[in-house]
DNA sequence: ATACATTGAGACATAGATGTTTCAATAGAG
DNA sequence: CTCTATTGAAACATCTATGTCTCAATGTAT
């Protein structure tokens, strides 16, 4: 059987987020194949990594298409986003930081433009008297993102449903924890 | 000038935030010391990164203690954590994930200790209907460290002065980011 | 100025991870 | 069944970080 490079991503992502450091021994068995085949389809850790970076943008820019395009129902701005919160979770941890992601320009301006479309996506909300405009788009859009990794630690440690997970951030983001 | 301890932890921990796996020579380096004198404090790697699991579990104690005993004014159950926000920014990457932490039996109760602290916290925040009662305090609680660590990185990046960081907190933490 | 303590720089061996290669076992296609 | 492709296991050299040590330079107290 055939190893299908997006599953051992998709195994190697929780694995990373926990420990950067983790080793390719250690994310080989989690994906449950050996350390050979995880070679085979990313013969450097810096590939393995660029690859995970490159999953996690591309599921980002799909979300932010999806919601710069969604402009009819005005309260709907972040829907999308929220929908597809996991990437977002992962932005910071597995893309921002990442020696490896920033050493490569290319990468490196993708994440920014990701971030930059994000912050828009906010002053979007903003203008249409969604959001709070006491503060900088920057802060809500980084607010978000760390919502979303709020949402995600809380699934992957099982306090959280992942079907929660949406209406968490929605409902955190909108209105906050108070009463 | 004999080297203080605490200094070096304090420079330490913005660089094994952003760097879990940040070698002892970049520490030594952001703390303006050589590997040697780092070194000489602390002997092994575990020992550097069990201190600074202390001081924050410390630090964290400290607010939680000063959370508890302000009983008068009931909207302040949340004040004193939010006004010494850090530690409980820093708990998730550098004490709760952290193998060198986790495997000391006595390290790891404390981590634990200091979550459910926050938890009751929150809880008798939902008592006092202060917060939204139809969550689990555990989600409001890794809410407020997630709010901690978006505050703090967004203090690291030059986005936000440190003075706003509490007043950033309290208001998305009770009224979210909506308008 | 002298004596003591502390630091910085460097050498050294060791451990762990990585990247490379080989080879036998196994799964699937024909 | 046979052949081919893929996998898992293992050995290997290499590299980096760590931990240990020595020694010269610096700073401080007396």
């Amino acid at each position: 059987m055939r190893t299908d490079a997006t599953e051992v991503l998709d195994a190697a992502i929780p694995v990373l987020a926990k420990d950067r450091g983790a080793s390719m021994q250690a994310i080989a068995a989690s994906a449950g194949i050996s350390r050979a085949t995880l070679t085979r389809l990313f013969p450097t850790r810096q590939n393995l990594v660029q690859a995970m970076a490159v999953k996690i943008l591309d599921d980002c820019d799909r979300a932010l298409a999806h919601a710069e395009k969604d402009t009819s129902p005005i309260e709907q701005v972040l829907t999308a986003m929220v929908a597809d919160y996991r990437p977002f979770a992962q932005l910071w941890n597995l893309v921002y930081v990442e020696p490896d992601v920033l050493g490569v320009p290319d990468a490196s301006d993708r994440a920014e433009a990701v971030f930059r479309r994000t912050v828009t996506l906010m002053q979007r909300g903003q203008d249409l008297g969604l959001l709070r405009k006491d503060m900088p788009a920057t802060w809500l859009a980084s607010t978000f993102c760390g919502l979303a990794e709020t949402a995600w630690e809380l699934t992957l440690e099982g306090h959280m449903g992942s079907r929660q997970a949406p209406d968490f951030i929605t409902a955190i983001l909108l209105h906050g924890a108070g009463a």
